[in-house]
Formats: structure tokens, C-alpha cells, sequence
DNA sequence: CATAAGTCGAACATGCGTGTACGACAAGAG
DNA sequence: CTCTTGTCGTACACGCATGTTCGACTTATG
């Protein structure tokens, strides 16, 4: 892993190795080694060749999930109508959590907290930044803490996912709920909660 | 276990170990029976000498768990405006929740499949009745899946006692930003969200 | 095609949590 | 006070996941 692998079938196999990590650690944080490299197609031996430690393929599968998700959400666009640029923060996020999934949970395990704390920051800032310029235009309530809120928002997303996987949300209804979901509950009391016609906008 | 035990200081050691279990595994589910016994104060021979297996001591806490909860839930008026029922719901619930934390994890890990769904449909029955109420009388959304809206309730009382475990959020407000949360979210689109008269019922 | 680079299975060492066995010792019930 | 019932420490057996080592075998690359 210092050098990279001069041989094709080498690169192939890391990149093989990753994608299995990631899809099983998404469903089970605590899935052994052997699973990873058996669902690569890959001999355990060959797998620790590549990686020394069960430590270092986590932190290098999350590592690749942070840069694909951080390309994916740094483009959106926060300002505008909150409630839209709120269907358009969720709809990325989804994408992303539906792929990582329980991925953060085996992160969390191996990785030191600080780490943990600075991944977890920039989505986190993100939301936070969103919900701000909604309160700031009357919005969304300002009864709650903001960190409680985006707190919620990230839990309510995570919840999705899981109810996906174990099929009793339809993947494709998963965002529309979730969307649905925080802007009824961002929405200040003694106000009315806006209308489907925002809510079309994620399908 | 099968046979009670005789002696005074047996059956005190039974209810630390069980208090300690409870209070253990609802912090980490993956705790060990060196842990729990440690923090009961008792060798980890004695434990054993009660419970045969890490099973069998998981399936009694949560058994006495379930019990406890159901004693204090069991009682709640779901009737009468759905509002103050929610927030009635809500405050019992979060009570349990925050006691037995993360305890459903650690079940479900030695838990038949089986065993977990029913123990967890009465409660979900429960938040399900007090929804399909709201709804017939038109005071919460009908445009989202019963079954999702009772998941997200679950979840988000979950990510508060999570928030307070980690110090985000202060114990006595908890309550509080639940019911908020759920009224917020449970409120028709097209309608206004009922205000703090209601929510001042909790705190 | 020759050789360096990589793969693979089997075997081994280690650490950890679980569960059991033993024997000395303490504590409660009658 | 005596004897049954528990407790506790130590030690052991076992299974399991993690890493490592070895040697034979395969594959890309120049």
C-alpha cells in the first residue's frame, strides 16, 4: 500500500477489494476480514498484501466514501428558497447515505474520535448553514437548538436507510419521505407547512 | 436461575448483576460478561453461576426491561386530543428510552428474529393507534406511510437519548425537543402546527 | 519467454471473550 | 453453632478473528 502495485491485476484487485469492503461494511460494521476478501474474490493473504491492518482498509474505504460524497454535496446550493435548496441537500444526501450506509459505524470503532469529529463536521456545518439562512428568512423554527435539528435531519435520513434495507420503505419513495418528513418538523409553529407542490421537486 | 436462589446475598447479587447489565449494555452492547459482572460488583464465576449463558442473562434484562416499560406505558390515555396524547406518549417513552438505551441493540444480537419483532410491535402498535387517531381526526398527515411516520418517532426519541449519552443535549430538555419534533413533523401539510400552548404540557 | 510481481491455501501464533472445573473460603438459614 | 449455599480466584479448554510466514503456483510485463 506505501508502493503501488506495478502489476494490473494487483490495481484491479484493490479496487475490488474497496468496493467489497465498502458494500459489507455498509450492511455489517462488525463483518470480518475473511467476508471482505472472500466477497472480493480474493484470498485473504492477498488482501492483507495490500493492506496491513483491518484499521487501514477502513480508514482507506472511508477515506474514498468521504472524497466521492464531499464531490457529490460541495456542489449544491444552499441559497434561494430554504425549502428547495432543503429538498436538494436531502436528495444528495440520500444518494450517498443509501451507499455507505452503516459504513460510519465501522468507522467509528476503528478510528480515533477527533478524526471521527472533523468527518463528521462538514455535513454537519452544511445542514447547519441551510437551516441558518431558513431561520433568517422566517422559515424554519427557531424553537429548537440548530444542532438538534440537524442532528434530527441526519438521524431521520439514517433511519430511511434502514428502513430500505430491510424492505419496508421502497427505495424510490425513501428521499420523497425523508424530504417530506424535515419540512414538516423545520417548519415554525403557527405556520403553515408548505404544500406538495416543493415536495414534487424530489421525483 | 431455574431454581431461585436460597440465600439473601444470592438474590441481591441477582438484581445488582441485572441492574449492572442493564446499565452496561445500554452504553455498549457489545459489553463483556467481565464488564458487566465487574461493574456488579461480583466475581465472573458468580455471574455464571445465575446465568448460564450471555443469552440467557441478555434475554432476562430485557425481559425485566420490557416488563418495567410496559408497566408505564401500558397506562397512557391515547384518547382525547391527539396533540396532548402524543406529547403523553412521548414523555413516558422517553423516560424508558433513556434508561434502557442502546439495550435493544444488545438484544437483537442474541435475540431470535421472532422474539425481537414482537417485542417490538407492541410499542410500535401503540404509537400506530395514537397516529391512525390523529388522522381520523384530521389533525396529522395522511401523505406518508403510517409505518414510516411510528419508525421516525422511534428514531428520533432514540437520537436524543444518543445526544444526551454524548452531552449535546441537556436530560431535562430532551422531552421537550422530542415532542416538538414530532408534532412539527406529524402536522399536515396545509395546516398550522400547533404552538408552545401544548408543548408546555412536558417541561 | 524469462523473470519479477502477485496470488493462494495451509499452517501457525496471538489475543480475546466465552464457558467450565476446582478448591478454599465466607455467609446466611435453621 | 453447624451445615448448606454461595462466592471468588485461578486455571483451563474452546472458538473465533486477526495477522504472519512459507512455499508452490500463476500472470503480467519487458
Amino acid at each position: 500500500m506505501t508502493t503501488r502495485p506495478r502489476r494490473a491485476d494487483a490495481r484491479r484487485n484493490v479496487e475490488a477489494i474497496l468496493d467489497a469492503a465498502t458494500a459489507t461494511l455498509a450492511r455489517d460494521p462488525d463483518a470480518s476480514i475473511n467476508d471482505i476478501a472472500k466477497a472480493a474474490g480474493v484470498g485473504r493473504v492477498t488482501l492483507y498484501g495490500h493492506f496491513e491492518n483491518r484499521a487501514v482498509l477502513v480508514a482507506a474505504v472511508v477515506e474514498r466514501a468521504m472524497r466521492e460524497s464531499e464531490a457529490s454535496l460541495r456542489g449544491i446550493d444552499l441559497s434561494g428558497d430554504p425549502a428547495a435548496a432543503l429538498v436538494r441537500l436531502i436528495d444528495a444526501t440520500w444518494q450517498v447515505t443509501l451507499r455507505y450506509g452503516a459504513l460510519v459505524v465501522a468507522a467509528e470503532k476503528s478510528m480515533p474520535v477527533a478524526e471521527m469529529a472533523a468527518a463528521h463536521s462538514e455535513p454537519r456545518e452544511r445542514a447547519q448553514r441551510l437551516i441558518d439562512h431558513g431561520r433568517d428568512l422566517g422559515r424554519f423554527r427557531t424553537d429548537l437548538p440548530v444542532s438538534w435539528l440537524v442532528t434530527t435531519m441526519h438521524t431521520v435520513t439514517h433511519a430511511a436507510a434502514t428502513s430500505v434495507y430491510a424492505g419496508e420503505l421502497p427505495a424510490d419513495e425513501a428521499a420523497h419521505a425523508i424530504a417530506a418528513t424535515m419540512l414538516g418538523l423545520l417548519t415554525p409553529p403557527g405556520q403553515t407547512v408548505p404544500d406538495v407542490g416543493v415536495l414534487r421537486l424530489v421525483r
